[in-house]
DNA sequence: AACTCACGAAACATATTAAGTTACATGAGT
DNA sequence: ACTCATGTAACTTAATATGTTTCGTGAGTT
C-alpha cells in the first residue's frame, strides 16, 4: 500500500495555518499539499473531531487552527488520525495451537511494541512549535 | 495492504524444519503455514539466496535447513526477506522547497529511524534457538 | 430571493504490495 | 516412461491510503 503521509501533511499544514489570519479553504490547502480538496476535508475532519481545528461553511469560511502550536504534540495529531498500525510487519495466524508459532509471534509482538512505544514517546515529546521556524 | 507476515512465517517454519530429518516439501510447508506452495517457494527462495536453506528437486526433494538455529538471528531472516520499509508512515513531498515541510519531514524521519534502529537491534539479539521450545 | 462560496458526505476509481492462484517448464529419482 | 518437487511467469485477490466525481447543505453576498 502507499505510505501514509497524513501525519506529515497535517503537521505541515497546521504550522502553515498558524501563520495565517484568514481561514484556509480546503482548495487552498489542497494546492499546498498537492492533493485534492476532498482528501483535505477527510483528513482535517479527524482533527476537527478532536477540537484541534474548526471548519466554517460559506463565504469567508474554511479551516482555522483552534489551539496553540505549543499545546499539541506530534502524538496528538498521530492519535487523531486513527489507530491504524504503524508497522507493515504482521504476525502469522494468531489463533494457532502451535507453541513454536506462538513463541515466534510473542517475540515479534514484544519487539514491535517496544519499537512503537519509543516512536510514540518521541512523538509525545515534540510540540508543533518546535518545528515552526 | 495486508500485513507482511513473511518474517513470522519463516521463523516458524525454520524452527519446525530444525526438528525434521527429511527435507520439507513446499506442499507440506504450505499446509503448515496455511498458504500456497508457490508462496512458500517464493519466500523460501529469499532464504536460499542467503544460504540459510537449500532446495532439492525431485523424489525425496524439498527444503532443508542449512545452518544451526543458534547461528541465525531474527535480523538475518528479516534482511533476507528484502529491504522494504518497516513502517506504514511515510513523508510528504520529499523534494519540497518549504522549510517547514522539510523540518517536519526531518523530525519524522529521525523519529522513525530511531524506532527502526531499536527494532532491528532487538532482532539482532535474538537467535532462532531462543524461540525453539 | 437568487447567487456564490465552502464544507459534508457518498460513491467510485487508482495505486501499491503481500498474498494467493494457475499453468507450464525443468531436473531428479523410481 | 513416470512421478515427484522445485523454478518461474503471469494473473488475480485483498487491503488501504489516496484521488476523483457528484450532489447536498448551510452561510454570506448581491
Ligand atoms: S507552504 Fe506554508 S508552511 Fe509550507
Ligand atoms: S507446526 Fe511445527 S513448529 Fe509449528
Amino acid at each position: 500500500m502507499r505510505k501514509d503521509s497524513r501525519l506529515s501533511r497535517m503537521l505541515h499544514i497546521l504550522i502553515h495555518m498558524d501563520h495565517m489570519d484568514e481561514p484556509a479553504t480546503s482548495d487552498h490547502i489542497a494546492i499546498i499539499l498537492q492533493t485534492n480538496p476532498v482528501v483535505v476535508r477527510r483528513t482535517m475532519g479527524c482533527l476537527r473531531d478532536k477540537g484541534y481545528v474548526t471548519s466554517v461553511k460559506g463565504h469567508g469560511g474554511g479551516w482555522r487552527l483552534n489551539v496553540a502550536l505549543a499545546d499539541i504534540t506530534l502524538l496528538d495529531i498521530h492519535n487523531a488520525l486513527g489507530e491504524s498500525s504503524v508497522f507493515t510487519i504482521g504476525l502469522s495466524d494468531e489463533n494457532t495451537e502451535c507453541l513454536i508459532e506462538k513463541a515466534v509471534n510473542r517475540e515479534l509482538a514484544n519487539a514491535l511494541k517496544a519499537s512503537e512505544d519509543l516512536l510514540l514517546a518521541r512523538f509525545g515529546e515534540v510540540s508543533l512549535d518546535k518545528l515552526a521556524i
